[in-house]
Parts: C-alpha cells; structure tokens; sequence
DNA sequence: GTTTGACTTGGAGGGGACTCCAAGTGTTAT
DNA sequence: ATAACACTTGGAGTCCCCTCCAAGTCAAAC
C-alpha cells in the first residue's frame, strides 16, 4: 500500500507518515523502487501509534516502545510494563473526563433553566447546585 | 486569597495565573494595594477554566466564553450553546478514550498471555484478537 | 512520453500554552 | 526594619507536534 492509501486510513498525512519515519517510529517501512509500501501490519502499528499518543504518551515514548518490538520475547516484560502505565493512566483520563462532563452537563442544564426562568430568578450558585442534584440526580461537586 | 494560595488550590502557577489575567481570561481580578485577590468565584471560574482546558478548548474560546458572562442574560443563548458543543465533543472524547483503553487493555493481555505461555505459542494476531474476545468477553475492534 | 505520485536533504515556520529571566518597585507581616 | 511576598514591562526560550518549502530526482501508469 502506496503511502497516499495508508494516509488515507490512518488520517495522517502522507508528510507525517514521513516525519514519524524519520522519527524513528517505524523505521523499517518496506520499500519497492525506493518507495514506501505500508503492510497491514504497519497500519496497526499506526492504529496503536495513534491510541497512544492521543492518551498522551509523547512520541519519544512512543518510540521507545516501539522499539523494544523487534527485541521480541526479551522485551516483553517492558512492553507489558509501558502498556499497564497507559493503562492506569487512561483509567485516570476516564475519570477526569468523566467529572469534567459532569461540570459541563451542570453548565447546560443552568443555562437552560436560567433562559426559561430567567437570571435573576436563580439565587446563588450552591442553591442551583442543589437544585441540579434533586431535579436531575447527578452527584457533581465542583 | 492571595495569589499562592489561589495557585496552591487551582493547581496553577502564579506565574500561569497572571498570565492568563494577561490573556484576558480573568480580566477583572480585585486588587488590595495593587495585589490580586482571588474571591471564590474567582477560583470556580479557573476550575471551570481548566476543565474547558483539558477538554480540548483553546484559551481564545474560553476567553470568548469568559467574556460573555458579564454580559448577563442576554448572552445566556451563546454560553448555552458553546457548553451543547462542548458537552457533545466532550462525549465523543468519552467514547474515543474507551475505545483507547479497550486497546491498551488488549496488548496487556496479550503481553502477560505471552508471557505466561510464550511468545511463539500464540499465534497470529486474528487468533489472539479472537481468543481475547472469548476469554474476557470484551469486543476490541481494531 | 507525459502526467502523477513519490522520493531526497535541509531547513524554516507555526501554534499552543506556558515558563523563566532581568531588574527594579512596592506592600504586608513580624 | 527586614524578610517574604507580590508587583511591573518586555522579551526570550521551551516543549510538542507537526507543516511547508525549495529544488531537484526518479519511477510507474496510461
């Protein structure tokens, strides 16, 4: 797969592709004719690629790792090691986003009530906080 | 509250604090002796800064977003709006990070099925990818 | 045989959000 | 009165991740 297709899947551009190359990520692109050919495989290295970056493991790590592939058996206690890390902190990401939805619903439903009742008819922002847990049950807490 | 003390609790830098006074998105900051004071409104609104943030909104936005509060119930419908916007990228952010945990969940399995059985006993990944679904019942789709 | 796409090195630019420095001034607490 | 904290302007630097350009070469498809 010429590199113009693997960008199209993977939603990089053809010069990221290259850039991440030359970063070191994927060094060992097959080429025919001094052109780079993306196998299946190197797609779901992208895939992954993309997963950890946007869990904001930074490319430097994200090289690291990928690096210990080749060593294949040796590694894989890293590798398991660097994949649990991620794993806790995307758990902590879920979280976080999770309440941080939490506060934007409250955002919301303020608004709204405050556009059907009016501002002023609102009181003070503990009160709408209470009244946002008895109308709607969430437990937020900010 | 002092400025240490509003940074100790937001998690901020004073340094970042003033910077965002400079940014515009705390414009109006009371001062005693020309030193800022930061009202517990003042601290809702930086929690409130920072979940914006760290939901992906750019500082311009969140100062767009800031500025229309003073201008009360008239501009109820455009703050109401930009939280709909956030709340449903916010949503999207959800569903992405699970389906990034899902991975990362995957090669930690894998790596510790490797580890446990060897890495040449476990045989191509559509196998693995199979055999994680039926062992743990979750559906990874990569 | 021309167009299309891909390649190279090398370097510059850019956006976002800080972060730190100088170098001096002022205020508050003890 | 001295230390601790805070203030100012202005500018430079940093980190991360690209993104674009020049300027030329090469290979494959039609």
């Amino acid at each position: 797969m010429p590199i113009a297709e693997a960008a199209a899947q993977t939603g990089y551009s053809a010069e990221t592709l290259r850039f991440y190359e030359r970063e070191g990520l994927l060094p060992n692109i097959r080429r025919e004719g001094g052109k780079r050919r993306y196998s299946p495989a190197d797609l779901r290295t992208l895939r992954l690629v993309d997963c950890l970056k946007k869990t904001g493991m930074p490319l430097r790590e994200i090289r690291r790792y990928l690096a210990l592939i080749p060593q294949g058996e040796r590694s894989l206690p890293q590798r398991l090691e660097m994949m649990r890390r991620q794993q806790e902190s995307v758990g902590k990401q879920l979280d976080e986003l999770q309440a941080f939805a939490e506060h934007i619903a409250f955002k919301v439903w303020l608004y709204e009530t405050a556009l059907k009742e009016g501002l002023n008819q609102m009181g003070d922002i503990d009160a709408c906080l209470e009244r946002y847990r008895r109308e709607t049950g969430h437990t937020a807490r900010f």
